[in-house]
DNA sequence: CAGGATCCCGCTAGATACTG
DNA sequence: CAGTATCTAGCGGGATCCTG
């Protein structure tokens, strides 16, 4: 039978996998690639969307303010997100027992040397972002050309 | 009708979005959100996984060796890829009438600069994912402690 | 208030086949 | 070789309900 096509595609995944499952660049990558995860990064960081007024570096929100700083997301995909950073050590979880209870958030050190690493593409990103919407409008533009 | 729930987040729904739209800070973290567009980045950007062994800053690549450096990668993806980066000018694709048809990608200056802060995020990553494995390790054998 | 469990939809991304 | 087009599955992620 034909085994060249499917098989080699099989093979090339395996290798894929394995090659990817070492690296560790990739599965930081991977990370971070996660929407919410540099979001969160950043309001944890202080550079949030909303203006914190506050200076940034380290910021402790709860539960409540995290949310509503990350307006659009799902109180699944947050706590989803919050549970993944923490088990990474890159934000601490405080419960503090009130009468509704008071769960507040906080990046680790490891946390803050990463939103930082976060902040470089931000920077990035407000330099240069202007230039990629122009190419984008001109790319769009041509017709044949 | 209890109007409440709902509508509320109906409403939030749109602020986040008008809020996202606005801001290209967050176009661009969308944009490196995505698993392949840091890859391809990093190919072309000489720090791939493969070691290059030429150094980085650009590189010049066909079509069917990004498809094999990045290994995993469907041609679909791979594709539409490309075509996003070029169409934010952050590659440029070069179509040379060969016999069979020869395709290659480089790096534009904007590319390149964006591939080094793409680098910041991998250098955060070889120096500190150790830690995060260490942190992950920690929380998975912690029962109920 | 913080978050677990569940259902379910949509879109992404992979596989397949075809073209220039 | 370098794509494009289509079909589909899988799961990411949203909404809802419920608990402590």
């Amino acid at each position: 039978m034909a085994v060249t096509a499917a098989q080699r595609r099989a093979r090339a995944k395996v290798e894929y996998d394995a090659f990817l499952a070492v690296c560790p660049s990739r599965q930081l990558l991977d990370r971070i690639s996660d929407k919410w995860v540099t979001l969160v990064l950043c309001a944890l960081g202080g550079d949030g969307p909303v203006q914190p007024a506050e200076g940034h570096g380290r910021r402790v929100l709860r539960y409540s303010q995290l949310s509503r700083q990350l307006a659009g997301v799902s109180q699944k995909m947050l706590t989803q997100t919050l549970r993944t950073l923490e088990r990474d050590g890159l934000v601490t979880r405080t419960v503090t027992p009130t009468v509704p209870v008071t769960v507040t958030y906080e990046l680790t050190e490891l946390g803050v040397s990463l939103a930082e690493a976060v902040r470089t593409i931000k920077a990035w990103a407000e330099s240069h972002m202007d230039d990629v919407l122009a190419h984008r409008a001109a790319h769009d533009e041509e017709p044949t050309a």
